[in-house]
RNA sequence: GGCCCCAUCGUCUAGCCUGGUCCAGGACACCUCCCUUUCAAGGAGGACACAUGGGUUCGAAUCCCAUUGGGGUCACCA
């Protein structure tokens, strides 16, 4: 059993989604403040809307929170997280739990049932819009009703709610992050507290939960603030204690707005409007549904269709959920260290620390109180600076689990010995661990498919005096002749070419090679490019290329 | 619109509680130069903020008030 001044934190998503940067920096708060006082973090899956809660989301929750390092002591199990005397941890199946404290507050007359249908109370919302004044449920008819009326009309099978009757009088809401707030008295309506499908809302099975699983600590988003006072009128009426209140400040896009999986469909609808294309590619979508979306702003995509139209077009989308992160390359370590950021600091200049770090420095009072812009160019420094300095072994191997999960077709191609080469080649100029398969296609692209057509590969052959091409021709002959195929033999005859024909400027020789064996301006150092290559294919791109253009020479 | 909350560089923030050491510190981004075989990275510089107006005080980024601005919330969603 937990001994009772042992602080308890929870993460309690709804499984409406996958987990994304906002509630990572939650949970990781919770897990934090619970770590840092030897107390426990729950996780606990808000499931009560049958409408849009799914199976697999919670899955995708605690694959997340594990891939970030934050491991939960009670709740779901999952690879050895979890468990716990408080379960069931899915509310949908702790329904008759709810029922008993509902019947609780109906018998001492605080919670009433009411027969509106959402149309009525639409319309009396908009009725009271029309006035321009606020609409708050009072119940005076439903509460007005005599008992053995509203027992005639629920034997009926007439759809009924269940409220709570909030007492009068101004709620004082008390938070260790924004202090303390008075709700005026008449703020907080009749709330539901059981909806018609018999379901407790997020009020009811939030403060039952709580308390039965021994929550001291509620840290969760500043959106839930003037929930409290909800919370706080049913805790009073079921006497129960009140934990301790901590709101965190919100994460918003660095334009302002909301971060939402839409801004997915936003990037990607306007990327493909730019590119003109009007035909889903096939094994995406299908041609009305494309249509469909492409006209309408409001439409949204499944997440799997949008990834495949991205992959498709090369279009990249922005990362939203924890996930969208790793498969962009990004460190779990570096996401945990910039979130946490994004709302605290442990003060003074330090920024670069581990989990443990925050777990034993992370408190409230350091919590700022305004919203915080998620700033992804300073992410990436982060990162890059994260990879920079890991050991060489480390990045390899990082960097070979992150291929064979999101490119095994690229690592299918290249030998260990090519893939280790491409690792030191590009591991100083990482700033993801998808950098490298990202920037290094032109290596899996086979010998004869490789083209040379933009403006900067012909200017790059076609200029300079002697022309890049010229250069070309003569270093074919050197490098036929070369034997001793690595980056150090390379450098070997192709440094004294350059100070040979170039006068020493590598870079005349260095760039019509790299164009010749890549087909782009960019790719690795030249003599790491050309041994990962290797003699055969690379000498094989170079004729390619020669023979391409030959009017030039 | 009602209610609640907030307000330091473009961004994340330090400083604010316990006024003077702050003509405000760090980081990312930006600009310049250096280095350089491309791209990065790296090195050296630079520009950039206490929202406004009133108080209080010898003295205010720091305390108080107002204004303005921003955010949240007003569901049988969480």
């Amino acid at each position: 059993m937990t001994p009772s001044n042992t602080v308890v934190t929870r993460f309690a998503p709804s499984p409406s989604g996958h987990l994304h940067v906002g509630g990572a920096r939650t949970a990781l708060f919770c897990w934090a403040y619970a770590r840092g006082r030897s107390g426990k973090l729950v996780l606990r899956i808000e499931d009560t809307d049958q409408k849009r809660s799914s199976d697999s989301a919670s899955v995708g929750f605690a694959r997340d929170l594990k891939w970030l390092g934050i491991a939960w002591d009670e709740g779901p199990e999952f690879e050895g997280c979890g468990g716990g005397p408080h379960g069931p941890y899915f509310q949908s199946e702790r329904l008759e739990t709810y029922q008993r404290y509902l019947d609780q507050l109906i018998a001492s007359g605080v919670a009433y049932y009411a027969f509106e249908s959402p149309q009525e109370l639409t319309a009396m919302r908009e009725a009271a819009k029309a006035q321009n004044r606020p609409f708050r449920y009072t119940g005076e008819v439903a509460r007005a009703l005599p008992p053995d009326r509203v027992r005639a009309m629920l034997a009926e099978g007439r759809p009924a709610v269940v409220r709570f009757h909030t007492p009068p009088g101004a709620i004082t809401i008390v938070d260790e992050v924004l202090g303390t707030a008075l709700i005026p008295d008449g703020e907080t309506d009749d709330f539901v507290i059981r909806k018609a499908d018999g379901y407790p809302t997020y009020h009811f099975a939030v403060v039952v939960d709580d308390e039965l699983m021994g929550v001291t600590h509620v840290l969760r988003a500043q959106e839930h603030f003037n929930n409290t006072a909800k919370h706080i009128v049913l805790q009073d009426a079921l006497g129960f204690r009140r934990p301790t209140y901590g709101h965190l400040p919100l994460i918003f896009n660095p334009d302002g707005s909301k971060m939402s999986k839409r801004d997915k469909d936003k990037v990607l609808r306007k990327a493909l409007v730019e590119k003109g294309v009007t035909e889903p590619p096939t094994a995406t979508v299908t041609r009305q549904r494309f249509t469909a979306w492409m006209a309408d702003k409001t439409m949204q995509l499944e997440l799997e269709e949008t990834m495949a139209l991205a992959e498709a077009y090369q279009v990249a989308l922005p990362e939203i959920n924890v996930d969208d992160f790793r498969r962009s390359g990004y460190l779990p370590e570096v996401l945990c260290n910039f979130l946490s950021l994004n709302g605290w600091s442990p003060g003074g200049d330090l920024e670069t620390f581990d989990n443990e770090f925050l777990a034993s420095h992370f408190d409230l009072d350091r919590v700022v109180k305004t919203p915080a812009k998620f700033d992804r160019a300073k992410l990436l420094a982060f990162n890059l600076h994260a990879i920079a300095s890991m050991p060489r072994e480390e990045f390899v191997r990082r960097t070979a689990a992150h291929g064979a999960a999101f490119h095994p077709s690229f690592m299918e191609r290249l030998s260990s010995e090519q893939f280790s080469g491409l690792c030191n080649a590009s591991h100083e100029r990482s700033k993801t661990l998808d950098d490298l398969f990202r920037t290094n296609t032109f290596i899996t692209t086979a010998d004869d498919l490789l083209v040379w057509d933009s403006k900067a590969t012909r200017k790059v052959l076609e200029g300079g005096s002697p022309s890049g091409f010229h250069h070309l021709k003569a270093l074919r002959e050197v490098l036929v002749t070369t034997d001793d195929w690595t980056v150090a033999g390379l450098e070997g005859v192709i440094t004294p070419y350059a100070v040979r024909s170039a006068e020493g400027n590598l870079g005349a020789v260095a760039q019509p090679l790299r164009v010749a064996v890549s087909g782009s301006t960019v790719s690795p150092p030249i003599f790491d490019t050309l041994a990962i290559l290797g003699k055969a294919s690379a000498l094989r791109r170079i004729d390619r290329c020669l023979a391409h253009s030959p009017a030039t020479l």
